[in-house]
DNA sequence: CTGAAAGCGCTTACAG
DNA sequence: CTGAAAGCGCTTACAG
């Protein structure tokens, strides 16, 4: 492996010279510092450039969970455009876990030139150290309960929220329960919002059994699913606040013998690949995932390009997709309890 | 921010001593180092010990397609054990491209000090690349044509396909299909030839037409199921070789109205969370994906603590899950055919 | 055990 | 335009 020693050596010019060839100055040795190069296949060393400049080129991407297909494509969204610009990705999965987070980003914020992150809860410390470092921090899906000071790219939750609710009143729907991620979360705290406060404008009460706060995990939408079911006055309708859970919801509806729509309508929030392919079509609330990766590398390069400007907050919309999994409310009383007498004498 | 000179100078020690006592070194004046580091909030750079050491902290993973709940799993797993290392991941993206994959390795090699990939084909120049940096190649899910020299975490496909196989033809299919990945990837020629092998072992001829060989993404397993169901015989049991072309083979046979598994069984390679939930639920070739990127972060880190063992590959067991989208072979003929013509008439 | 010094590979004022 | 030199922050023989 060849230094800039080594070529400045064979091209006759000290190696200043070269470093200035390198970064495209006028110089006039040109043709035989270029011949050196290629003649040692001479690649400058990314460690020593940076010790000098100070710059990492690595950008840190924190998320809850890459295997949630919603993070995924944040994340290729986020390498995608990591491509046309000299910054490597690296990658962190906190598990959910506010502590975990915690830990990664205390070290973190020392050896990255920017970050961005998807925090665990509202209550996280990532901020301090990122300041503390002088690191841009970009939010990404999820903000801090002071986000306010940070770039960041969310998506209208309320907006999401209520346009589950309101689908869900049109088609009749009187009894409505929400599986609601951890209200500590942006997503979970204003989907919930945004879902109750338009069932209640609606002038409807919805009783404190059919709110189910859950952990944006497939067990614990199963989970929050069976919590429903069990009630003595069942939900006709649900709105699952993540992909995860409502796959979660879905088994233990399916487990419980419950059949959707005709029992219970179900929509949930982010689609998934498979949803127009179960039975009934999954209605949900989706979004462009993979932009919001784009959008959010693209803030972060701007900082990193030093950029100065207060901090910008994009949302993007969300939109219902309606399929077959959410229907009328059936006119007669207590369908639920009916069927599911027929389903235990199987 | 600052550096082991000023912790010296407050020390009183010379920087040699302070960083002695960095790396566990008796020293005369711990106590007052440790004073001075907390005081200081010191803390290393690693950039400039990379300098001198020469090593980089960090490791690249390169899969086609994160988004692919299969590596987004794999990805879950090296991370995981990279937190006991004091190894940071970089995430590459190919999007199944030979040739972008050619161009990140090219730079990726001389940037990290290790690498674990699923190479988008089997005649890529990575290792050619990697030897010249003198780092460490893992392959992952995917060796190259001659890859017996890296260590490698595969599974066994072949065995996978001629489960497949088996299954379908226990169930008295005779007119079987296959939807391949490339067969210049290790998964898509090897569970091709498990399945045809098994095929053909049991004296029944696949036609050309009944071998389909896409890309392993949804668009192309949605093209192939609709070229089978053109056929003038069309097969009545379909394996479709990975989790994007069974999603995108199933939305083609419900576009066109054909009913799994009554007019088709179907199989898939790879499980899928929401598999259970179909209507059929899926029946699949599983197999553990977290554990192979766990095992391929341990054989990386083995290799970069210095082992020189020749080359170990991993083969992990594939499982077959019966659920419901392959039933026995419905004795009457031309059973789609049938439905085909009612489900015109709709 | 400890310090002075060299060196990892590069960039960038500073003189010329 | 060009070279000699300093310096980025650290580690490690080399003497003591």
């Amino acid at each position: 492996l060849s230094t800039i020693s080594d070529v400045a050596r064979l091209a006759e010019v000290s190696i200043a010279t070269v470093s200035r060839f390198q970064r495209g100055e006028k110089v006039r040795a040109a043709e035989r510092i270029r011949a050196a190069i290629d003649e040692l296949e001479y690649r400058p060393n990314h460690t020593a450039r940076s010790l000098r400049s100070g710059i990492k080129h690595a950008v840190a991407v924190v998320v809850p969970d890459v295997t949630n297909p919603f993070f995924a494509a944040v994340v290729k969204g986020v390498e995608s455009v990591s491509r046309e610009s000299p910054y490597n990705i690296f990658l962190y999965n906190t598990d959910e876990s506010a502590q975990a987070e915690d830990a990664v980003l205390a070290d973190l914020v020392w050896e990255v030139d920017g970050i961005i992150l998807a925090p665990s809860t509202e209550q996280v410390q990532t901020p301090v150290h990122a300041q503390r470092a002088g690191v841009p921090l970009v939010f990404i899906d999820r903000t801090l309960a002071q986000g306010e000071h940070f770039d960041s790219v969310l998506v209208d939750n309320y907006g999401g929220g209520r346009q589950a609710a309101e689908h869900l009143l049109e088609l009749g729907h009187r009894r409505l329960a929400i599986i609601a991620g951890p209200l500590n979360t942006t997503p979970g705290r204003e989907r919930f919002k945004g879902f109750v406060d338009t069932v209640q404008a609606a002038g409807i009460e919805m009783v404190e059994e059919c709110r189910q706060v859950a952990d944006f995990r497939e067990s614990g939408g199963y989970q929050a699913a069976l919590a429903l079911l069990g009630l003595a006055q069942p939900p006709t309708a649900i709105f699952s606040s993540n992909n995860l859970m409502t796959i979660g919801a879905l088994k233990a509806l399916t487990d419980m013998g419950a059949r959707v729509p005709e029992d219970f309508s179900l929509i949930g929030f982010d689609d998934l690949k498979l949803a127009p392919l179960l039975r009934p079509a999954l209605t949900v609330i989706e979004r462009s995932e993979v932009q919001q990766g784009v959008l959010a590398m693209r803030l972060l390069l701007r900082r990193l390009a030093g950029n100065v400007d207060p901090a910008r907050t994009i949302t993007l919309e969300t939109r219902l997709v309606k399929r077959a999994s959410c229907a009328p409310l059936r006119p007669p009383e207590a369908v639920w309890r009916a069927s599911r007498k027929k389903g235990q004498q199987r």
